[in-house]
DNA sequence: CTATAATACTAATCAGATTAGGAAAATAGC
DNA sequence: GCTATTTTCCTAATCTGATTAGTATTATAG
């Protein structure tokens, strides 16, 4: 029985690849053993649990997400780094759907990993709504208006729960034109 | 052994009760049967497979949320009524997490049945928008976007992913103010 | 009062997670 | 290079829960 030179990091990569192909619930141990070329109880070498294996996907989903976020916001700021993080979000969600359906299922703030995650995210997002003069406080709920929105929107879409032909694409843009049109009546307050 | 007197809607009622005391993954036929005093196997008497049943309570909850917002927005118009629809959402995803979960985790239009369930509430939502002068195309695109902030905030809530200790009332009241104040722009477009 | 359908049951089977115990390969320390 | 330790992998076995098969009993239709 030869080694097969896996380690966690390729194990995790490996699920969020079949995830994304095949769906998060495609990911159980036994397949995912089977398509790394070993029995699923050795798998216990690299994860304590399936669920375990799960809130892995989860966070490298974020920290793919913020690196991708912080990427596309880079040297750019108000309303233009605005829609270009939530074009980065909508664009990962798109092509990364089984790794985004475990960021989102497993999301729970209960154990602050995920929170740790996204942090340096959190602080370029208050840094833009500072940079348009928005207080502090009305930054925390916006930070929410546009995480439940893009979340959401993004969860819609890869489930196909927009049933009529109109273009998402389109959909998407004129939602961030909606978002960002009422953010500026708060410009200042 | 005296039969239950049980019927499918009293199956998919109690697996509701359930999920939203103990969670949805806490609904198992297993589980189910032995709160309903019945062994597992006879369940399927009322449904084919635990993910029928999981997809009844998708639909169980797409109809009771259809039934409360239209509730709520009966009698009222423009923004006060999506403003009324917007809430009653929110307060029935807080108050029913594991039927909400459902709603969410199975929303998808491939079967049309979902779709099916919620198209009077279709009807109602582009009435408001014609109420307040939005073209029909405006109109798809911007359900859109309050289906995507809706589940997407309460999806959150649900998950207590709002890590800081900001009123998270609050935050959905000022979302709507931004997602109102935005659509005002689109008012005779 | 019978024929049929509906509702339960028990006994099995199956899939997949997980645990236990042990062997081979890699690695550390000398 | 050689031995002790750790790591990685395996097989065998257990466990939980879904699902199937086959059967008995209760309801219901006529």
């Amino acid at each position: 029985m030869a080694k097969a030179g896996l380690d966690k990091s390729a194990v995790i990569a490996k699920a969020a690849e079949m995830a994304n192909s095949e769906g998060l619930d495609a990911v159980t141990l036994k397949s995912l053993a089977e398509v790394l070329g070993i029995q699923s109880p050795s798998l216990y070498n690299y994860v304590g649990s399936l669920s375990e294996l799960k809130k892995e996907l989860m966070l490298y989903g974020w920290r793919q997400l913020e690196e991708r976020m912080l990427r596309a916001s880079a040297g750019i700021s108000g309303y233009k780094a605005l829609r270009e993080m939530s074009r980065a979000f909508y664009n990962y969600a798109r092509e990364n759907k089984g790794v985004f359906d475990a960021a989102l299922r497993y999301n729970k703030f209960a154990d602050g990993e995920a929170m740790a995650v996204t942090a340096g995210l959190f602080d370029v997002v208050y840094r833009i709504f500072e940079g348009l003069n928005i207080s502090r406080e009305n930054s925390e709920h916006l930070i929410r208006t546009m995480r439940g929105f893009l979340e959401g929107f993004a969860l819609l879409v890869n489930n196909d729960a927009f049933g009529n032909p109109v273009s998402v694409e389109k959909s998407f843009e004129l939602s961030l034109d909606v978002l960002i049109e009422g953010i500026k009546t708060l410009e200042g307050k």
